[in-house]
RNA sequence: GCCGGGGUGGCGGAACUGGUAGACGCGCCGGACUCAAAAUCCGGUUGCCGAAAGGCAGUGCGGGUUCGAUUCCCGCUCCCGGCACCA
């Protein structure tokens, strides 16, 4: 009689013996240090299932590498401040803080209950002072070499609430509380020099060959480095000074535009009730480039003219909404003829378009429709005067020399990086440790008054920062001459707070030092997990910090993350009911009861709790908004973790994003199932371990060959591919092959033996607690984690024969079976003795035989 | 709007360097076991034609390169992620 498989009680009680013998530190074992870490997650309450695919992801990687005998660093922590901490307290008055740590509490259980093998002595939380004092006194280092400074910067003001609101709090222009039309609001910010660090930032991205392509060209072209021209239009008594990557269309420039905020459009606007009143309309509406990028253009002439420096002609000055202060100089030359925003903004305000690059495949220009050849650097010189008949560079290198002799221009690179804001008007934030002194401005805080404790039990009401008006944190001599003076209330973006976390996972118990010289041990991080949605923003950030530590000594490190896997998002069904004012009430998935046709498709849904329809809103990102988050807990309550682990791994590769699928947790328990049985039916008949077969008949030689072969691709799948949903596929067809298999001599039960060892071995990482009990009732001592990765037996790979796949015009029409290695003439002669083949062959002439070795033949004939 | 990615059976996905399209799993259909059901086990399952052998079509759409294209190139379309204050 076999005991039934009831992760129940298994799990727990793996998990006690794991505990007993310290399996998850860091410190424990030998063997090469590898760092595995995970993105942190934002303790929202409970665990989701983007958090439970991100940390399995990253488990499998750990649990992978420790059993190829390397001391796993799998560490785990909070992004402990931020937002959605305030919205909690305004619904429920209950203060950030108090929401945050009890949320950390039950998330930390959850987590726990899932096997991950976390080293939690080094747990941390941002929100934690201990944490956040060394964002204040790195923030004051970097104060000190000038990279950090202040200036003004533009937000979305509500003006009913009378604050700042994130870009995610504006819905179509409108505050998400009042519905009151947001404003652009210019206040003063403390900024990082991110962008003295572009060239390295851009560069060191070649050095990145760990990283996948496509999050390595998001970057670069989020840096956007582009070289052109700075050139200075005379404009009365003053200078517009625009750049251009185009110079070589400077004779095609026939008007000037600049931003709202533009120096010169607000003076022009002083005596003109017009513009102002357009200027006005401009600080209307989100400051987001989206909503900026897709607004209607729309502009207003200033009445200025601008001197062209070549021509000498006069250009109208124009304001137009498409024009960024924050990027370049905040004023563009517009040429039409080139540039398509600038085509669409003279085609609707009548202004010329001139063409002065040819078309470099040929054709018409055609001044009242746009082509994107146009803009295509290609072409030479036309309308330009002196310049025509250059090349398109030639006449760029020509321009920029003509413009440096006149002293209205030289080359310039430019890029789109923009130095990085990091003050944020909320109470939930880490305290930036300025002191505003009437007498002595702003004084930094001196490190021996570190850390600036933020107040932990404030509550956020919707309008403004509670810091303005808690005197207790406000009020505070100056540091300098000892006056009455008030702290900066601003707090940090929480960006900074996960910007560093990584390393001070290394040492998170020093109480004098940001980091030691463990971070150098451990770093760089040899494999980083997480979201793609944080490809740009995230991950640029930390490069940027860690740089900057680089530069103040504190590490040696250039790049924090050799190796990253983005995962993709998790995605659930939607289900909505809509009311008569037509507002949407979203139901949770997991209480929807759907009703499918036969082919699978979806008849109907109901709401099981009152069985009346609910619509199918399409397949989305889980989601608070949509209601269709599917909470792990109930899940591995139901299966166990091992089982939910298994499916997360196995329904979609890591990079792409996964369907959840209760049905397919259901195929991923009943494997775990058979695989449990199966084990079991074998110990029942006595184990063997450590026992290897010689003498095999042609059956049991056969799964040998296809169990070193599964061992070979679940290792690479793993390792190099990373493919966790191709390895498992082929840890389940080798145990259908061997389920299959029947032993009648003590040597195949010696292969059952060896099979079930190396099958409990490859599917550890993914479901460790089964694998680490069946790992002892296979007679094995110890933890299946420290019994190391099996390895392939190359003799065992060994075919005598190969099937070769015969096709006549590319289309197949039979098989054969040849020794490795055969060639053309003997696959060929092979293959004309197949029937089929010879039908396709026969009547015509044989053109040409390819041959790709031990795999396919194909005859072309005609 | 700009940048990046994706689209393959009823469904999730596989096919790794241009070489058998649909591995593995779900669902569905049939069968075994059972008084019955569940669970489990066995078989089938891209569509069309065919009793079968086999044939034809087929990887979002339109074209191209190639002996051979899910894979490479050109054009389109739809979906997803990011766009600097969501994290």
């Amino acid at each position: 009689m076999t005991e039934s498989y009831r992760p129940g009680e298994l799990e727990p009680a793996i998990r006690e013996f794991w505990e007993a013998h310290d399996l998850d530190r860091a410190e424990s074992g030998g063997g090469e240090r590898f760092y595995c870490l995970s993105m942190f997650p934002y303790p929202s309450g409970k665990l989701h299932m983007g958090h439970m695919r991100n940390y399995t992801i990253s488990d499998v990687i750990s649990r992978y590498h420790r059993m190829q005998g390397h001391r796993v660093l799998q560490p785990m922590g909070w992004d402990a401040f931020g937002l959605p901490a305030e919205n909690a307290a305004m619904a429920n008055g209950v203060p950030p803080a108090k929401w945050t740590r009890d949320n950390i509490e039950h998330m930390r259980g959850q987590l726990q209950q899932l096997g991950f093998a976390i080293d939690w002595e080094r747990e941390l939380a941002t929100c934690d002072p201990s944490y956040y004092r060394w964002n204040q006194w790195f923030f004051l280092r970097l104060l000190e070499r000038g990279i950090a400074y202040k200036k003004t910067g533009t937000v979305n003001w509500d003006p009913v609430d009378q604050t700042v609101l994130a870009n995610e709090q504006v819905i179509d222009g409108k505050g998400w509380r009042t519905g009151a039309p947001v404003e652009k609001r210019e206040i003063p910010m403390y900024y990082l020099r991110i962008t003295d660090y572009a060239d390295e930032l851009l560069e060191s991205l070649d050095t990145l060959d760990g990283w996948p392509e496509r999050v390595r060209t998001m970057q670069a072209n989020w840096i956007g480095k582009s070289e052109g021209a700075e050139i200075a239009f005379a404009c009365g008594l003053d200078t517009i000074k625009v750049f251009t990557t185009r110079p070589d269309t400077l004779m095609g420039a026939t008007f000037m535009a600049v931003a709202a905020e533009h120096p010169l459009a607000r003076q022009a606007a002083e005596g003109n009730p017009e513009l102002a009143a357009f200027i006005a309309e401009c600080q209307t509406g989100g400051v987001s480039e989206a909503d900026i990028a897709t607004q209607e253009k729309k502009g207003m002439d200033t009445g200025l003219k601008a001197v062209h420096p070549i021509t000498g002609d006069e250009l109208p000055v124009w304001v137009a909404n498409y024009v960024l202060m924050a990027y370049g100089e905040g004023a563009i030359m517009a040429v039409p003829g080139h540039d398509e925003r600038d085509f669409e903004f003279a085609l609707k305000y009548g202004l010329p378009i001139r063409q002065v690059v040819s078309l470099p495949e040929g054709g018409e220009y055609d001044d009242r429709q746009w082509h994107d050849d146009y803009a295509v650097k290609g072409g030479h010189l036309v309308n330009s005067g002196r310049f025509d008949g250059l090349s398109w560079s030639e006449g760029f290198d020509a321009i920029v020399a003509e413009l440096e002799k006149r002293g209205a221009g030289h080359a310039r690179t430019q890029f789109r990086l923009r130095d990085w804001g990091i003050s944020r008007q909320r109470y939930w934030g880490c305290p930036i440790p300025i002191i505003h002194c009437p007498d002595c401005g702003d004084v930094p805080v001196p490190d021996e008054d570190l850390p600036v404790v933020l107040p932990e039990e404030l509550v956020p009401d919707g309008s403004g920062n509670p810091l303005n008006h808690c005197a207790d944190f406000l009020d505070t001599p100056c540091p300098k001459c000892g006056a009455a003076a008030k702290r900066e209330t601003d707090t940090m973006d929480t960006f900074v707070d996960s910007s560093w976390y990584f390393l001070r996972y290394t040492g998170p118990d020093n109480d004098r030092a940001m980091v030691d010289e463990r971070a150098d041990q451990w770093m760089p991080v040899d494999q980083y997990i997480g979201g793609i949605e944080h490809a740009i923003l995230h991950l640029l950030y930390a490069r940027f910090w860690t740089k900057l530590m680089r530069d103040e000594g504190l590490v040696q490190v250039d790049e924090p993350f050799k190796r990253l896997l983005t995962q993709g998002m998790v995605l659930a069904e939607t289900y909505y009911r809509e009311d008569e004012s037509g507002r949407k009430t979203w139901y949770n998935p997991a209480d929807v009861a759907v009703q499918r046709d036969g082919k699978g498709g979806i008849n109907s849904a109901v709401l099981e709790a009152d069985g009346q329809p609910v619509e199918p809103g399409g397949i989305e990102k889980m989601a608070k908004s949509k209601n269709n988050g599917v909470d792990p807990q109930a899940l591995v309550d139901t299966y166990g973790a091992d089982t939910v682990r298994l499916f997360s791994m196995f329904a979609a590769p890591p990079e792409q994003s996964l369907e959840w699928s209760e049905a397919g947790v259901e195929g991923a328990w009943r494997f775990l199932k058979r695989l449990h049985a199966g084990v079991q039916s074998h110990v029942a008949e006595g184990v063997l371990p450590g026992r290897r077969p010689d003498e095999l008949g042609p059956a049991a030689r056969e799964l040998r060959t296809r169990l070193h072969e599964t061992i070979g691709k679940v290792g690479d799948d793993m390792g190099r591919r990373q493919t966790f949903n191709t390895a498992i596929a082929a840890i389940m067809e080798f145990c259908n092959e061997l389920q299959r298999f029947e032993a009648d001599d003590e040597a195949a039960r010696l292969l059952i033996q060896e099979a079930w060892e190396s099958v409990v071995r490859l599917i550890a990482p993914v479901t460790p607690h089964l694998a680490e009990a069946l790992w002892r009732d296979l007679g094995q001592d110890g933890s299946v984690f420290e019994g190391g990765w099996p390895r392939v037996d190359e003799s065992a790979l060994e075919r005598a024969a190969v099937t070769v796949v015969v096709q006549v015009n590319g289309k197949v029409r039979g098989r054969v079976e040849v020794a490795p290695g055969a060639d053309r003439d003997s696959v060929q002669a092979a293959a004309m003795a197949d029937d089929n083949v010879v039908r396709h062959v026969e009547d015509k002439t044989v053109r040409k035989v390819i041959l790709v070795p031990d795999k396919l033949l194909n005859i072309v004939v005609g």
